[in-house]
Parts: C-alpha cells; sequence; structure tokens
DNA sequence: ACGCTATGTTAACTATCGTTAACATAATGT
DNA sequence: ACATTATGTTAACGATAGTTAACATAGCGT
C-alpha cells in the first residue's frame, strides 16, 4: 500500500501534477487515471481527496489564479506604473520559460476545460487579471505617462495578447527559445505603443 | 436510409460540421459520433470517407489554412504595407464576429488537439501565418513606413497577440461584445509602437 | 437491363472515461 | 490499549470513445 498523506497534501499534490501534466502533454491527459499514476496511488484514492474531477478542477483554477495574481503583485515593486508594467510582462514570459506554475501556458491549457462551471472560474480569472491590468493602465495615465487617449480596458487586452501569442508559439517550439530574450522587443512595440 | 452523397461533398460537409463545433461547444466535442448525428448518417457511415479521426482532422487543418490564408490575400489590397496590414487586423476581428469558417476561434480551438501528427500541421500553419505577416512588416520597413530597428518576426507575434486575446476575451463574453468596434483601438496601440 | 462500386446500416469490439461499493488498515485521540 | 477516523485497495459499473465486420442497396457505366 502507498504511504498514506493527509488530504491537505494529496489536494496540492494533485493540483501541482494537473499543472504539470497540462504544460507537458495538454488538457486531454488530465484524467483520473493519469493523476492517479503519477502520484502513485489507486484513481480511486483520488475520490478520498476530492468528492469530483470538477472539484478538482475547481480548485485548481482557484491554485492558478492564486499564484497569478502573487506573481502580478510580486512584480510590481516600484511606483512608476509603467516599470511595474514592464516587470510583469517579464515576469510572465520568464516565469513560462522556468515553466514554473504560474505560467500562462497552464492558464491557456484550462481555458480549454467544457466544463461550464469551470468556465466561468476561468472567464472571471481572465478579467480579474485584465482588470488589475487596466488599473496600473490608468495609473499610467494619470501620472501623465501614458496617452490620455487610450483606452486602459483595449490596452489590457493588447497586453494580455503580447503574452498570449507568445506563449502560444513558444509551446509550439517545443520550450527550446527563450521568451526572455524577446521581452525587451515586445516592451517596447507596446510601449511607444501607449507611451506619451 | 440517409440520401447518398458523394465523398466529395460528405468531406466538405464534415470539415464545415467540425468547424462548427468548435466554434459553438468547443474542441472537446468533436467526436465521430457527434459529426454523424449532425451530418444525419451513422457513425460508420463517416469512415465511408474518411480513414481515420486523424485523417478528419488533418483536412480540416488544410481547410483552416486554405481559408485563413485567402482570408489574408483578400486583405492586401492597396499597395500601402501598412493599409494592407490594417485590413488583415480588421479582417480577422470582422470574421470573428461574423462567426464565419475562418475565425481565429477555429484556430484557437485547434491548437489544442493533441494529437503530435496534427499539432504538428497547426504549428505549420502558425508559422505560415507569422510569415506572411512578417514579410508585410519588412515591405513596410523597406517603404520607410515602418521604424528600422523593430524586429519583423516580433512585430508579427505582437500582431497575431491582437488577435487572440481579442477572439478569446469574446468567446468569454459569450460573443456579444463587437470586436469590431475596437479595432480601431488596438490598430492605434500597434501602429505607434511600430510606426515611424 | 444489368453488374459493379460507392455509400449507407446494424451490431459489436476494445479502451478508457468518471465514479461507486465493499473492504482493509494506518494513524490518531483518548 | 482501544475505538474511531482517515486513507488506501480491488472490483465493478454505465457511458462513450474510435473502429471494424458483415451486410444492404442506390445509382452510375456500359
Amino acid at each position: 500500500m502507498q504511504m498514506r498523506r493527509r488530504t491537505t497534501i494529496r489536494r496540492q499534490q494533485i493540483v501541482d501534477i494537473i499543472r504539470n501534466i497540462i504544460s507537458s502533454k495538454g488538457i486531454e491527459y488530465v484524467t483520473i487515471s493519469e493523476i492517479a499514476t503519477r502520484i502513485g496511488t489507486s484513481k480511486t484514492a483520488i475520490y478520498r481527496h476530492f468528492k469530483s474531477k470538477q472539484d478538482i478542477l475547481s480548485l485548481l483554477i482557484d491554485n492558478i489564479e492564486e499564484t497569478l495574481m502573487e506573481a502580478l503583485d510580486k512584480a510590481i515593486v516600484t511606483d512608476d506604473p509603467v516599470q511595474n508594467l514592464k516587470n510583469v510582462l517579464l515576469a510572465h514570459l520568464t516565469y513560462a520559460r522556468e515553466r514554473r506554475g504560474t505560467s500562462f501556458i497552464v492558464i491557456m491549457g484550462a481555458m480549454q476545460f467544457s466544463d461550464a462551471f469551470i468556465r466561468k472560474k476561468i472567464s472571471q480569472l481572465i478579467q480579474k487579471y485584465l482588470w488589475k491590468i487596466e488599473k496600473i493602465l490608468t495609473s499610467a495615465i494619470k501620472s501623465g505617462l501614458v496617452k490620455k487617449d487610450i483606452n486602459p480596458r483595449i490596452s489590457a487586452i493588447a497586453f494580455l495578447g503580447l503574452i498570449q501569442s507568445t506563449v502560444t508559439v513558444w509551446s509550439y517550439k517545443n520550450f527550446n527559445f527563450v521568451p526572455k530574450r524577446i521581452h525587451a522587443q515586445l516592451w517596447n512595440i507596446y510601449w511607444q505603443g501607449i507611451g506619451v
């Protein structure tokens, strides 16, 4: 028999494993069997810690949201909103490179879950992310660092796009080109697009 | 018995149906049964026209590529590369809005297929798309319309990002906000980012 | 008019999905 | 020390996935 672990531990293990599955093999491989194999128990043991697969995915999204927002907050270190935004971009592309859990690969994979409840959660996660970027932009506009006539919400969407497409291209290259190298250039385009 | 249709017809019908399934319900619902139900035959009839599911998806990707490149070419109407690029952006956001087959929704859905062969095809499709955008940018640089020091490949990725994130947000809003309306603002950001 | 081939049907197969039931035992609290 | 609870196991279920085999017949070429 597999060594027993507390539910608290197992739940975190399971979430970590799913993040790993999504970023290495894709959402289609997020199955109870795959999780059980990786954790080293029978698949029925999973149900000692979660009541259903939806329940697992729900915690996953919460966890993704948490680390995403944490990474965001950690990147906001100066009192210059523009510098902060640049740091956020760097942080997300860097985390992507290092295959950390925060990675947008995981988020973009999770975006494909078809369960209605899960989709709603992810939608809210994206809205929350956009909202945070929007707030930074609004503050930058107030400080006169960013053009007054740009729409913060739309600019936030464009910002998200920088990360999304980079991660997309990167994921198809089998993770062997380094997004960090292109960070400066992406930022230049974006900054010259919105800056005064 | 269902009315008989030639394989040529059926193959196109099936591809059209899959595009519809992806954009309305998601990739997870692209199953032989679902296709058969929508086409109005038994699922085994599908195998009269395709040898396997991978075979179906392969044609789907070819078809997506074809309509995508067609839409791209149709948007390139002037001899001003900058105007052309603006038209491309508009075209893709507009097609998205009209739920046409060209839609990036379908492409982004198809990006999640896990079959290695299919993934490779999609990767090539994206590369081809980026390459076309890159060519427009290079030509614009040569004409002195775009900054000499921007990297065309990276700028193409940023361009792709504009579409990708807009479509993402839009899909979560249940398709009831109109990407076309934000086209001008997205373009403004991008253009000021790369233009001289 | 007739035969061949292309397109359809029904039935069934194996694999895997998420999930539950019945049972076993390690770990914890008293 | 012992009862309780938490964590594990094996076996099995019904759904559904993709696919094949055996058979039926529409419709085209001659």
